[in-house]
DNA sequence: GTTGTCTGACTTGTCATACAAGTGAGATTG
DNA sequence: CAATCTCACTTGTATGACAAGTCAGACAAC
C-alpha cells in the first residue's frame, strides 16, 4: 500500500535534494515537468508545492528559464506576516514597544560585530538619507539603514525577527519622515549610531537607539493608539498612490544592498 | 486597454471584501467557481490566490464545504519563516540571543498587562507541564506557556515575532527538557514568572524569564555553534520519528489553548 | 573567421475541461 | 416521526492544450 504523498512532504524532499549549503545558491532545478514525471505527480501538484517554497524565498521561478535555488531574503519574511499584521488590530504603539528592545538589542550587538563591510554599506545608506531630497528617497534609506544594522548583528534570527516587521516599519517611516523636524533631529543620532558601530560602542550605539526610537515615538503621538492597517493604508496612498505596492518600493530599496539571510 | 490583474493585487482586493474584522470571522466565502467567474479569472488562478492567503492563515479552504475566513494563528507564522530559518546557519546561540530579549521583555508586558483569563490558561499550560511524565508533553506544555505568555502582552506584533521563532524554539526545548536536572531547575523558574505575572511585578517576571534562558543555554552549551538546522533534525528525529512533523506537533500543543493573533 | 539572424526545442504561466471525493440539505421511504 | 437516500453543491486533482519567454545552435551574409 503505497499513501499518497503530500505537498508538505515534497517540499521537504525538494529542499533536502536540491536546496542544501551556498553551492546550490543559482543552480538551475530540474523542469517543473520532469520533477512531476519523476515523483508521479501531475505539473499541477507541484507547481503548488514550488508556489509555496518561492513564497519562502527559496527559489525563484523565471518564465521560459526554469526554476533557480535563491537564498532567501529579508523582504521575503515581510511579506509573508504583512497580511496577517495588517489584519490584526496592532497599533502604532504595539509596533513601537516590539522595536524599542529588537532594535536597541540589535544596535548593541551590530557595534560588538559588525565588519567592514558592513560599516562601508551603512555609511552609504546614511550618505543616501542625507542627500536625499524627496520623502520617499529618505523612508528608503531610512529602513535600508535599520535592516543593514540588523544585518551587522551577524545573526540570522535577529534578522528574520526584524524581517517580520520591515514592512509596518517602512510604512510608519513614511509618516514620520513626513514631519521636517523629525527629520532633523534623526539625522544627528543616525550618525552617533553609526560612530558608535565603528567605535565598537555598544552602549552608546543602544543609547543612541533608543533616542531615536523616542523621537519616532513622539512625531507618531496622535496616531499612536490608531490601528496601524488604517494609518499605514492612508500614508501608503498619500505618498505612493495607487501604482506601486509597498512591496514593489521596500524591494527597490533593499535590492541595493545585499539583504538576504546569512548562512 | 486592460491590463489583467495580477496574484497580488486579487489577493488584496479579496482581503479588502472578505477578510476585514472580527464579524467575519468563520464566514463563508463565495466558493471558488463564482469568484473566479466574477473576476474574469479561470479556476486555477484564483486557486493560486486563495493557497496564498491560506498559507498567512487568513482562510481556510475545507473539501466539499468551501472557504472560511479565519483568525490567523500564531504557528501560521512560524511556519512561513520556518524553513528559511532551518536553512540558515543559525546557531543555538543565535537564537538564545534573540529569545532573551524579547522574552525578558515579553514577562515585563505580560505581568504588566495580563487578563484573569490569560492567567487562567498560564496556569493550566504549567500545571501540565508539571504533571507531564513524557518528554514530549513536557515540550508541548512548555512552548505552550511561552506562547501564552506572548498573548498576554495583549500586543500582536510582539506575538507575530515571538510566533516567527516558535517552531525553532520548540525544537530547543526537545532537546532541553532530556535533561532531567534542567527540567528540576526550571519548574520553579516557571512557578516563578507565572507568580509575578499574578501580582503584577514586572521586574521579578523579567528577571526569572533571564534565569530561565540562562538555564537553558547552559544545557544546550555543547551544541551552542553548531547550526540548528543540523541539531534540530537530530532531535526531531529521535524523538517524533518519521511519522509526524513539528508543525503537527506543535499544531496539537497550541490548538488547546486559542492562540490566534490578537485583533 | 565574424557577425547577425532564425529556427526550434525547451521553459513557465495559464486556461478549459473533466472527474473524484467530500458535504449537507431536502426529498423519500419505512 | 425517524432513518435513509438522492443530488446539487463544494474543493482537490489530473490532463491536454496553447501562449509567451528563453536560449543554444544552425545557418547565411559579410
Amino acid at each position: 500500500m503505497r499513501t499518497p504523498i503530500t505537498q508538505d512532504k515534497l517540499a521537504v524532499e525538494l529542499t533536502r535534494r536540491y536546496i542544501v549549503g551556498d553551492e546550490s545558491v543559482d543552480s538551475l532545478m530540474p523542469s517543473a515537468r520532469v520533477l512531476a514525471e519523476e515523483y508521479g505527480v501531475s505539473r499541477l501538484f507541484l507547481r503548488e508545492v514550488l508556489a509555496g517554497l518561492q513564497r519562502q524565498g527559496l527559489i525563484e521561478t523565471v518564465p521560459g528559464r526554469g526554476v533557480y535555488v535563491r537564498k532567501p531574503h529579508m523582504l521575503d519574511t515581510a511579506k509573508n506576516v504583512h497580511t496577517t499584521l495588517r489584519q490584526s488590530a496592532a497599533t502604532g504603539h504595539n509596533l513601537i514597544e516590539a522595536r524599542a528592545n529588537l532594535e536597541q538589542e540589535t544596535a548593541r550587538l551590530a557595534a560588538l560585530r559588525a565588519t567592514d563591510n558592513d560599516i562601508e554599506q551603512l555609511e552609504v545608506a546614511l550618505l543616501a538619507f542625507e542627500s536625499a531630497n524627496e520623502l520617499l528617497a529618505r523612508a528608503e534609506a531610512d529602513i535600508a539603514f535599520h535592516s543593514l544594522l540588523a544585518k551587522a548583528t551577524q545573526n540570522p534570527v535577529l534578522q528574520v525577527m526584524f524581517g517580520s516587521i520591515t514592512t509596518l516599519t517602512f510604512e510608519i517611516m513614511l509618516r514620520s519622515l513626513a514631519d521636517p523636524e523629525t527629520v532633523a533631529k534623526g539625522a544627528p543620532l543616525h550618525h552617533t549610531i553609526l560612530k558608535a558601530v565603528k567605535n565598537k560602542n555598544p552602549e552608546l550605539a543602544m543609547k543612541a537607539m533608543s533616542q531615536h526610537l523616542h523621537l519616532a515615538e513622539d512625531t507618531y503621538a496622535s496616531d499612536l493608539s490608531i490601528p496601524l492597517s488604517e494609518v499605514a493604508a492612508r500614508i501608503v496612498k498619500e505618498v505612493l498612490g495607487e501604482s506601486r505596492t509597498v512591496h514593489e518600493v521596500l524591494e527597490q530599496a533593499l535590492k541595493k544592498y545585499s539583504m538576504d539571510i546569512l548562512r
